[in-house]
DNA sequence: GTGATTTGACCGAC
DNA sequence: GTCGGTCAAATCAC
């Protein structure tokens, strides 16, 4: 019905807001291309061209931060942030940790089915729901392979804190899988669950596949450093790193290093300031997504040329299925 | 005593 | 009917 130049006010908005970062974007292009030319004291290490850079970053960011907003307010049902199972995953998802948390959760208390009776039938209604609703969690898969050196025997080793429900033998695989959930479950309604699975072919890989993303304090809390001896041995659950959404799109800024290799000689590197050293992320179609945060992995080379992992960080694999 | 893990049972999906 | 995922009582560790 309506013409293409009847725009809605989201509409209207979301293209403002693209336009808003794609600008920003070529701003930051045109810079990190002239900085070469410049002094050996050039663009990336002035602090206040650094500061512009960043803020231009920022700014990026930002603009589709509020785009993916808009998307999901002017759809109803909103856009797929959380991708269907199985199904790949929409531009508007950032990769693994898709969707705001009242959305995973659903929308607030009245969707979660505790209508404070209790009863049996409540509980079963409750479980029921909730089945269903876990399946329409984001859900994606890291490979993680263990250093044998390290002692580690799984790849629990993250900042969030895990606990083992259950245990089961998988028809078909040498191993069993371990279910995880966030230890904040009950007490702040996190939804985010893990499955580790022993890899056949190699012991020494583990498929970790997460659902959801927490939505507990510890989403919001930075992570600890991880233990500086490489020997600890717990069995229990070690903490997982995951994001919400908008803290994905913040954190992102702090786990990318730019490349500018051949732009700056001696200083090929740019690193956002405030680089958690075990934050990062992948991409995978284009989306963003969350790698596992221990010290031992690796990132496979998701990001495009302009834009890669810091070479500097710890050596070990991870490789990311996104769903 | 408290909190985490283990493990058999249960349930829904296919 | 089978399988994967979850629950929850029993058990274990600190």
């Amino acid at each position: 019905m309506e013409g293409k130049n009847m725009l809605s006010w989201e509409e209207k908005t979301l293209l403002s807001e693209l336009i808003l970062g794609f600008e920003a974007a070529k701003k930051l292009q045109t810079r990190l291309r002239e900085s070469p030319s410049q002094s050996p004291s050039s663009s990336f290490s002035s602090p206040v061209a650094a500061e512009t850079n960043e803020f231009l970053v920022k700014q990026i960011l930002s603009s589709y931060e509020k785009s993916l907003l808009i998307l999901n307010w002017s759809s109803s049902p909103p856009v797929q942030l959380i991708p269907s199972p199985v199904t790949s995953v929409p531009v508007a998802n950032s990769g693994g940790i898709p969707e705001s948390p009242a959305s995973i959760n659903g929308s607030p208390r009245s969707e979660d089915f505790v209508d404070g009776g209790g009863s049996t039938e409540n509980h079963r209604q409750d479980y029921i729901f909730n089945s269903k609703k876990r399946k329409m969690l984001p859900k994606w898969t890291e490979k993680v392979r263990i250093s044998p050196e390290r002692g580690l025997e799984g790849p629990q080793d993250d900042v969030f804190s895990w606990r083992k429900y259950g245990q089961k033998d998988i028809l078909g695989a040498k191993f069993p899988r371990s279910y995880y959930r966030c230890t904040h479950r009950s007490t702040q309604n996190c939804w985010a669950t893990k499955q580790v699975q022993r890899s056949d072919g190699d012991p020494s890989v583990f498929e970790v596949t997460y659902r959801g993303t927490h939505t507990c304090s510890q989403a919001i809390t930075p992570p600890p450093p991880p233990p500086a001896s490489p020997e600890k041995r717990d069995t229990r659950p070690k903490p997982t790193i995951t994001r919400k959404p908008n803290e994905l799109l913040e954190s992102l800024k702090t786990s990318l290093t730019v490349r500018t290799d051949g732009l700056d000689e001696g200083d090929g590197v740019f690193s956002f300031p405030n680089t958690p050293p075990f934050y990062d992320y992948g991409t995978i179609n284009g989306d963003f997504c969350h790698l596992e945060s221990s010290p031992m992995f690796d990132v496979v080379d998701w990001f495009n040329p302009t834009v890669e992992i810091d070479p500097a960080f710890p050596t070990f694999l991870t490789e990311s299925t996104y769903y």
